[in-house]
DNA sequence: CGCGAAATCACCCGAAAGCATGACGCGCAT
DNA sequence: ATGCGCGTCATGCTTTCGGGTGATTTCGCG
């Protein structure tokens, strides 16, 4: 729990004041009132004026914290929609880019004929590549694969 | 911003603290140390002491919040999980309740084999059940019935 | 009661997918 | 320069999918 400036500004400051507080207090009842009022009763509004800046110095810096909780939580949920793909376990179970792109492809629902003509590469090819995508992921299926490789955060 | 019953008794202890020391304070000056110091002395050792117990306070009550902060972002990430079908969707493309369970095991990646078997069905049946699903869908395959299914809220 | 929707099952057939195996070229590091 | 990873392509073969068509049963609704 990192104190900050303001904190620390506002802590200083709060000192100041029940200093000079305190002081006026002294001086007002050496010079004015000098026994009209028993200690106790200075003592009890000292009290009450310091319990009241206790609380509002609470409540602002519990205020700061909430402020600054929730903007880390804006921060987060925007975080959630751009996908990135978990290089980890696209390392773990050796997949090459060519093989990502063609898992990506079978997610979007392709068949291997179209996959192949938007890549520029012969049908075999794309059969090939799935064939080592479904041995790396032990699928034995593309569905299969798909529903694996959402689960490893290959594919959003 | 609710105070609660812990905070308050914090508060009410904090005062009470503040008038007992105030009057300790009081007490041995006027019958031990008269003079002995001056007044701004005591009032900087007062204010320090409150400082010091302000900023306690202050972070006990932070801490608190910080804690229900942090409870609340937990909550809420896997409320992001249950998930629940658009069944207006369903509606308007006229998809049966068997066929939104093929739909859900298409999706996790069985075969058509494995359907028939979880179902008690024949491997007729679960073809049937997917070709309609297919036609509805304006889907020429499994994966491509996935993502479409997906898009219209039918499947996590 | 009869009608229609839903679910069930069957058979056939062509297309697509998947498996096994081998091969070639390219770049990169040992 | 030799081996290795990657991408590319091919051939043959088996399995799975998907389409088409038809039939039966059950159930609710008018």
């Amino acid at each position: 729990m990192p104190i900050d400036r303001r904190a620390f500004r506002d802590i200083v400051l709060y000192g100041l004041f029940g200093g000079v507080l305190i002081v006026l207090l002294r001086l007002i009842e050496y010079r004015y009132l000098v026994i009209a009022y028993s200690a106790p009763v200075y003592g009890g509004l000292v009290a009450a004026v310091f319990s009241a800046v206790g609380i509002w110095l609470g409540l602002k810096l519990t205020k700061t914290k909430t402020v600054e909780k929730v903007v880390i939580q804006e921060v987060r949920v925007p975080s959630h929609g751009p996908f990135e793909v978990n290089a980890s376990n696209l390392a773990r179970l050796g997949i090459t880019p060519r093989e990502l792109e063609i898992l990506a492809l079978i997610a979007e629902g392709l068949s291997t004929k179209e996959m192949a003509a938007r890549l520029f590469v012969s049908e075999n090819t794309v059969k090939t590549h799935s064939s080592r995508l479904f041995d790396k992921l032990n699928a034995k299926r593309r569905t299969q694969a798909v529903q694996i490789a959402k689960d490893e955060g290959l594919i959003p």
